[in-house]
DNA sequence: CGTAGTATTGAAACGGATCAATATCTGTGG
DNA sequence: CCACAGATATTGATCCGTTTCAATACTACG
């Protein structure tokens, strides 16, 4: 875990337009550099070979938990959400992918999550089989993997950190704090696009949907954001946000 | 994330008792064979010759958070704690590590959490740049590393489900559970330490030292666990605690 | 054996969950 | 393109559990 750490912070920036590409996203405290993965355009290349591109639109699924698992996939455009059911009916989403999100965890052969498109979306869905045995033959690229894998773990404790808050306003805070520095496109823009329903949002951050809405609403009033419709989301004051999403 | 996942399901059982090895643990839902890692004598052999032991006692720390981070650590006896400290003063625990388990997780260079001995410990330390090195050429030594951070993830998917969850008791049944789950040891002896204190557990699981206190009281009263002092734990009907621990 | 840190227990207050009613969207078909 | 219906979201009132503050009990270590 500690081994990919020291080489991203040994990778150098890379943009990929084209081909599967595994997206290094930043961490809470701004650091100076974007720290990303290298792709050589060959390793691109050996991605696409064993990768289809699958369109689903708005509401489609994916892949469903329980469902044997025979690919990952790399979110191309769109948004998806990966979600549990539970017994009680309540959803759990583990976590909503962008463009650049690998996904697809999978417990003894059978994928633990449900995948569904929030819109209209795109994936490379890359073959399981073949990847393993494109990872055991080229350690560099396996590497890039393993680097994804300790953002992945590190994402994962920020949200842990999110999750150990009691009060519903910063929570909600560090959630869009999240999301705007996910959404690399908004860069300077401060508009954050929501693609997910307020439910989501509540079973994102582990609140009912009502003190969500409850907790926006203060964000609003307090003017910190404003929407404009319910899936756009402006940052109005970033500072204080950030400071409240911060203030642990 | 999920590459991993599908080779580990690959992998077969194995135990190692001298060098340095992954713990690959036991998941919520008692699978039917343990996954874990393969380390060939060789690689196990390779893993020693760059790492060196090192022994401290009760309280003390094996690296602090800010750090510069030039190993990576596996715990080879005693118990560890890697926290944070909050700028409120108070500690959140990111995890308690035992014997096998792999910590020193790093960003831009430098440790994540401060790492203390709960009680007298050793670990190995594992160079940094020769680990990288030596990962760089041995793919599948790589792969196994691979393999453990996906085990982490899910680790920390867990401890996701358990923060999400808002009773008490839930989430301490959780925490024993999983205690019990990664001491292979106490197999079968229903016999769990706790070299933590009280207040680690709280700031593990996301309550009020008062919380866990009372939480504990509850479920001693109600007959489902024992304490041979505070640091020994005794499951007596480890179907119901799994019941609650369960029940999401 | 005493003392400082650690844990338990009690009482009061705060905040989120839940139940319930109303308002607002979104996508569909006319 | 509009209107309408079902789904989604907001807002309100009450209840319940955790936090907090405070006092007391325990335990471990010198």
């Amino acid at each position: 875990m500690t081994a990919a750490a020291a080489a991203a912070a040994a990778a150098a920036a890379l943009d990929s337009r084209q081909g599967p590409a595994l997206a290094a996203r930043r961490f809470l405290n701004k650091e100076e550099g974007l720290v990303a993965q290298i792709l050589t355009p060959r390793q691109r290349q050996q991605l696409l070979d064993i990768s289809t591109v699958v369109k689903v639109p708005k509401g489609h699924y994916f892949f469903r938990e329980g469902q044997a698992a025979d690919a990952v996939f790399v979110c191309r455009t769109g948004a998806v959400k990966s979600f549990r059911e539970l017994p009680s009916g309540a959803k759990r989403i583990k976590s909503f992918l962008f463009p650049r999100d690998l996904f697809g965890l999978a417990e003894a052969g059978h994928y633990v999550n449900t995948a569904r498109a929030l819109m209209p979306s795109s994936c490379y869905r890359i073959d399981l089989e073949q990847l393993v045995e494109l990872l055991q033959r080229d350690a560099a690229l396996e590497f890039q993997f393993l680097v994804k894998l300790t953002h992945e773990i590190r994402e994962s404790q920020r949200r842990v950190i999110m999750l150990a808050r009691k009060d519903a306003i910063g929570r909600l805070a560090m959630f869009f704090v999240m999301l705007r520095d996910r959404q690399v496109e908004s860069k300077g823009s401060n508009l954050v696009s929501l693609p997910m329903s307020r439910s989501d949002i509540a079973g994102f951050v582990g609140h009912s949907l009502e003190t969500v809405s409850r907790a926006t609403t203060r964000l609003v009033k307090q003017g910190m954001i404003a929407f404009d419709g319910r899936h756009r989301l402006r940052i109005l004051d970033s500072g204080r946000l950030e400071r409240i999403a911060a203030n642990v």
